[in-house]
DNA sequence: CCTCAGACAGACCAGTTGGTCTGTAGTTCC
DNA sequence: GGAACTACAGACCAACTGGTCTGTCTGAGG
């Protein structure tokens, strides 16, 4: 057989292509030619698949960001009864993000967020949502955290979750605006100072 | 006598006409055809005064950028003995930072950051000194503060700015994400309550 | 006054960009 | 096995975009 068809693959290859590209330049930087080039394919096959560019990034927020966020943090934040420990392990995993000899891009999510919240509306509504969903897994497991004892009564389990996803993506803002992998992990340690003052009071 | 020339007065024009332009739409997505339309001038003007789009971005970024950051920041943390109470009175006054009717478009300083310093080394460059002086700045009124007992000894000063400035740009970050200037009110109060903790054990 | 360099206006250009359109080869269904 | 539909290829286009260039007017210095 020839090349066989296969159309669901052909869409996903693009989606990650176009992941790609808007991760490392931004959804206005990233450019649909380039998309192609990267995917091997032809405009043909993206506006078969995708009404506009714009479409396009709707749906890598929606399916590779969304999916993604949804995988790591829902997964990782059910894991053992301590929701701190959980936090660290999934953050651990963040400092691998840094593709070797490339720039560091840090989140694709709050790039997007940044870059086209207040530009876009139909970007913005997803980006809560994706945020909120985030934020919403954290509060949970801080409030079971806090029936078996692991997690301090006093605090505010949404509050403190909010705030949490905000110092990470501080972090990870901070280490893409100094290029340099060291920040991330000065920063994270402060972060993981301040989670520990959530734990009950000895 | 008539409309008087001011070559300074045309390159200040120009600068903050780019500002509010980059601030709204970022870098890329910036166009000098729309700075030239809001500044009132031509293509003429422009290239008297620039070499190119980049050298106009590099200059917003050193001048107006850097400038505000320079005077609001370095301005604020020498007020006073307390260093905690320096940095809520100048966080106080970001929240006025929305425009009313207009999206909330952040931080200037952090969207360029996060749009450009893995794209172009001469925007990288000057972030990370922005950003290192802003943590400076912070980390001199901490250490301050560990001398008249308003900090607590234990903490390391520059650590601590740095999560602090991570940590501020979060909270920036997520109201931008949300548009809802109440975010930065609930991340803002948990701000605080971390903030708290570096104060002497009683 | 009279240069002459500086400060712009504004027409113009070449390359880029998102998007369209026609053609054609697989696929499916009967 | 032949419609009919799907999944692309790839040429093409109109609009946009950063940048150039020439001309003109201003104002400072001699």
């Amino acid at each position: 057989m020839t090349t066989t068809r296969n159309p669901d693959q052909t869409r996903a290859t693009l989606l990650d292509a176009a992941f790609e590209e808007i991760f490392e330049h931004g959804f206005q930087g990233m450019r649909v030619d380039d998309v192609l080039a990267r995917a091997g394919l032809k405009k043909g096959a993206f506006y078969h698949h995708f009404e506009s560019k714009q479409a396009l990034g709707y749906a890598v927020l929606n399916e590779i960001i969304g999916g993604f966020i949804g995988k790591r943090w829902t997964e990782g934040m059910v894991q053992g009864e301590d929701p701190i420990q959980a936090l660290e392990d999934v953050i651990d995993k963040m400092e691998s993000y840094a593709k070797p000899g490339k720039p560091f891009c840090g989140c694709p999510l709050n790039n997007v967020a940044q870059e086209m919240a207040p530009l876009d509306a139909g970007f913005q509504e997803r980006i809560e949502q994706l945020f909120e969903g985030w934020i919403g897994v954290i509060a949970e497991a801080f409030a079971r955290g806090q029936e078996n004892g692991t997690i301090r009564k006093g605090i505010d389990p949404h509050g403190v979750a909010m705030f949490v996803v905000a110092a990470i993506e501080g972090c990870v803002g901070l280490t893409k605006a100094s290029q340099d992998p060291g920040t991330f992990t000065r920063c994270r340690e402060q972060l993981s100072g301040y989670l520990g003052t959530l734990r009950p009071n000895p």
